[in-house]
DNA sequence: TACACGTGGCA
DNA sequence: TTGCCAAGTGT
């Protein structure tokens, strides 16, 4: 321990590190008291009515950062729409990806599109009981691996998701952000599961997390751990786990265009396949450069990406969006095909389409918001 | 090993 | 308005 280490200081505290064993009489009475508070406060939630592989993996993706509330409908109309892995595999990528809206990190949607067909080629599409086959499927790392095998099959794997390192870090006060002892937790989240139970186990694991020991205001006294939780013993509940330092986010300045042609058709574009936003579609745009007005950034952009001449109009809305990087405000405005003829420079795909053919395709949020006030308009005349 | 990757909610 | 956080993975 250092001398000048940056927690509050209690002089002759003995933290428990995450690689210091606990004995085995402490670990069971752990085990115990948390299956035992998880039969009784234990959430009930729409996948553990179910032990079919499949749709646990589905919830589990759904939940890689995504809080449960946000989660469950997209859960059911995710597995309405594709109830098999067969069914996944079939579809087409853009369905998914609709089925996927409003969600984001789309790269899990093209992930179990990918996954399921591999399963289907390789697996009679059928989801593995082997940890090391479901890991190699692509969006499933070690934490959704355990997730879905202890909870599907009851395989004695452990997990370490945000809620299981926020736990093991208040139980031991541990004295360094998690991101530098994530192998210590892991080999306390496997010494800790109960390997007669880990299916509640590790569920009642992520519920303790996000029920009571939670970021901001634990609620300790409801905790079955309270009377081993290092942290609470001295009171370090809103230093632990200790912050990890995080770069200020950039605002970037979006300008957008609605193209209408003299057919009452407007133009949208399908974003490359990889990277942000991938295989979503949108209105064409681009950031605004130095001493650019809005018009001349928005004209540039599309002589840009698509190689035509635009007229840009009056203003439909500006719309400020967050990102888990950066902040943008896109200002967009209604635009007049000129010509040319569109072509998909630096996107995947371009369309013209009706008004009404919008709800077809897949968009992200910040387009969504277009599309509504374009048909506020529409209505207003 | 850091960083990219969406969205909603809350202070 | 800005920052932080939530059932992480891929590169």
């Amino acid at each position: 321990m250092s001398s000048d280490r940056p927690l509050a200081a209690e002089p002759n505290r003995k933290p428990i590190t995450p690689g210091e064993i606990f004995s085995d009489p402490v670990l069971m009475q752990l085990r115990r008291s948390l299956l035992g508070w998880y039969g009784s406060r234990g959430r009930d939630l729409p996948w553990r009515h179910t032990r079919d592989p499949y749709k646990i993996w589905v919830s589990e993706i759904a939940l890689q950062q995504t809080q449960v509330k946000t989660a469950i409908p997209y859960y059911h109309r995710f597995l309405d729409r594709f109830p098999t892995i067969a069914d996944l595999a079939a579809a087409d990528l853009q369905d998914v990806l609709k089925a996927w809206q409003g969600l984001g990190y789309y790269a899990r949607a093209r992930n179990l599109h990918r996954a399921a067909q591999a399963l289907v080629c390789d697996f009679g599409g059928v989801f593995p009981r082997e940890f090391d086959s479901a890991i190699r499927l692509p969006g499933i790392g070690r934490t959704t691996a355990g997730g879905i095998l202890s909870a599907a099959f009851n395989a004695p794997v452990p997990i370490l998701d945000g809620n299981v390192k926020r736990i093991l870090a208040r139980l031991t006060a541990l004295e360094v952000p998690v991101k530098q002892a994530e192998k210590s937790l892991w080999a306390l989240s496997d010494r800790l599961l109960d390997r007669r139970n880990p299916r509640d186990f590790n569920q009642a694991l992520m519920d303790l997390g996000a029920t009571v020991c939670t970021p901001k205001n634990p609620t300790c006294l409801l905790c079955p751990w309270s009377d081993r939780c290092q942290t609470r013993q001295y009171n370090l509940q809103s230093q632990i786990p200790m912050r990890e330092t995080s770069a200020p986010i950039p605002h970037k300045t979006i300008g957008v265009a609605v193209i209408w042609n003299d057919r009452g058709e407007l133009l949208i574009d399908r974003r490359p396949p990889e990277g942000l936003l991938g295989g979503l579609w949108e209105f064409p745009g681009g950031k605004i450069e130095p001493g650019e007005s809005m018009e001349e950034c928005i004209a540039r952009e599309i002589r840009e990406e698509l190689g035509i001449e635009i007229a840009v109009g009056d203003r439909l809305i500006e719309i400020e969006h967050a990102y888990t990087h950066f902040r943008v405000t896109l200002t967009v405005h209604h635009c007049r095909h000129l010509s040319g003829e569109p072509q998909a420079i630096e996107c995947d795909e371009i369309r013209w389409v009706d008004v009404d053919e919008l709800d077809n395709f897949p968009f992200p949020k910040a387009n969504v918001k277009i599309i509504e006030a374009l048909r506020d308009s529409n209505f207003r005349g």
